[in-house]
Parts: C-alpha cells; structure tokens; sequence
DNA sequence: CTGATAGTCAAGTGACTGCTTAAGTGTTGC
DNA sequence: GCAACACTTAAGCAGTCACTTGACTATCAG
C-alpha cells in the first residue's frame, strides 16, 4: 500500500546523482575511504562528504572510522528495494498487457471510438 | 558505460516523489486524463501538471490531447533503463561476492587488513 | 451565444540542493 | 611538542523544487 514511502523518496533521491551513482558503482567493487573517493573528483571534500552523508542516510552505504580514516562500504539491501519498486511496476505492465491480448482474442476487432464529428 | 547520465538523473529524480510514483502506480493499470490523475489527490491542478510534466520529460509517461482531454499513458521503456543500472550494481556486487569466496577457500583463513603501508 | 468543463500559463514563495571557502577536531609520525 | 594528514563543522550562496493563486484558452452541451 505504501507507495507514499520516505524510504523511496530518499534512495530515488540518492540515486539522481551521477556523482553518488559513481560513489555506489566504486563501493560495489570494495570499501573506500573518503579521499579515495575524493580524489578523482574535481570536487571539494566537503562536497563529497555531503555526498556520502545523503547515500549513509538513506542506507545504501555505511561507513566506519578507524583512527583518522573513515571507510565506507555498500549495502546492498537497499538498492534491492528500490530495484523491486520498479520490478513490481514492470510486473504488473506485463500483466496488463497479457489480460489485454486475452481480451482481444476473444472479442471481434472493434473501432476505438471515433466520437462526434465528421467535419 | 557512461554512468553521469543525465537521462538517468532525470529518471531517478522523477521517482523520488511519492505523488509521481502513484502516477506512475496507477498509469501502468492503464491510461487516464489529467483530471482522473488528480481526483484522489488534495493537489491544485496546476501542480498535477507539472508532475505529469517531470514525468513525460524524462519519457517514463506520454500523453496525447482530443478535445479538451489529455490522456497520459505509461511508456516503460525508460523504467527499465533505471531497472537495469541497479541490476548491474546488483550484479556486480554478486560477483565480487563469489571472487571473495573463491579468494578464501583457496587462501588460509587470514586477517583483513594491513594494507598501504607500500604507498 | 452562454456557461460549464478540462486544461494551461505565469508569477511568486518558502524549502531544499549542491556546491563553495574558512576554520575547526582528532590522529599519526618524528 | 609539532607538523602533516584525514576528515569535520559552519556559514553562505545560486539554483532548483513543489507547491500556490489568479487569469486565461480551448472545447463541448444546450
């Protein structure tokens, strides 16, 4: 019932950013730390950081510090949420569009409407 | 290849809205006009609009007018296209999964870490 | 023609984004 | 201790977003 969800909000959100999608394709290979990820960007590091804050905050990645260093890492959990909101939707398309061929096989060929006017 | 796509940005940042998911939700059970797509919603119209508007920009619905009526309809072609990013993290993640196991039943079980100190 | 219907355009507003720079805080190496 | 390092906080700013109200344009029904 809920399509009204924050959590999807939020993921959508995270995910509608090439800069944090470079950041889930990166974390998906293995952890990194922030000036690992930092370093090929032409990008302040608190930029970046910010970056990662919205992706931590939706859960799509988590992170740890160690001494100085903060590493993060994906989870995929997620990502596999907002994939099956999608998924469902293609489902039920498919769907549709099976009860439609049944209803056509069954029915003569018909006219969609042409309403009112011949001018 | 090119993961800074701005047609995927623009696809993810139209699902990161509750009210345009329903949109989408209830466009795949099948076609309706502006007004069925507002009813259930305590929305002015001109903000119904421009839902639809995001929608259609990134090409997850289109919409045709007759008469006074403008008639929106799924097009789920770009709805797959951000399946299927998420699939390949998804994917990728598995791999990597399997190269790790692989890693360790061949490796004696060991320690992570202590890495960089050859820099 | 007249009025209701269905949608559209325009302008404005308050909140949120994505970035910046400047000034911190805690760690590590010497 | 002191400096380099890795990150963090805070403030500020231009641009975008999700709405609103008010006025306007086409249809269509009678």
């Amino acid at each position: 019932m809920p399509n009204h969800s924050e959590s999807l909000d939020r993921v959508f959100q995270a995910l509608a950013d090439g800069t944090r999608r470079d950041f889930v394709a990166r974390l998906i290979r293995g952890p990194a730390s922030v000036s690992q990820l930092a370093q090929p960007l032409a990008m302040s590091l608190p930029a970046v950081m910010q970056h990662l804050q919205v992706l931590e905050a939706c859960g799509l990645v988590s992170s740890e510090k160690v001494g100085r260093v903060r590493t993060y890492q994906i989870d995929p959990q997620v990502l596999r949420t907002a994939e099956e909101w999608i998924a469902r939707q293609r489902t039920s398309w498919d769907q549709r569009l099976d009860r439609l061929d049944d209803h056509l096989a069954e029915q003569p060929p018909e006219q969609p409407s042409e309403q009112g006017s011949t001018s």
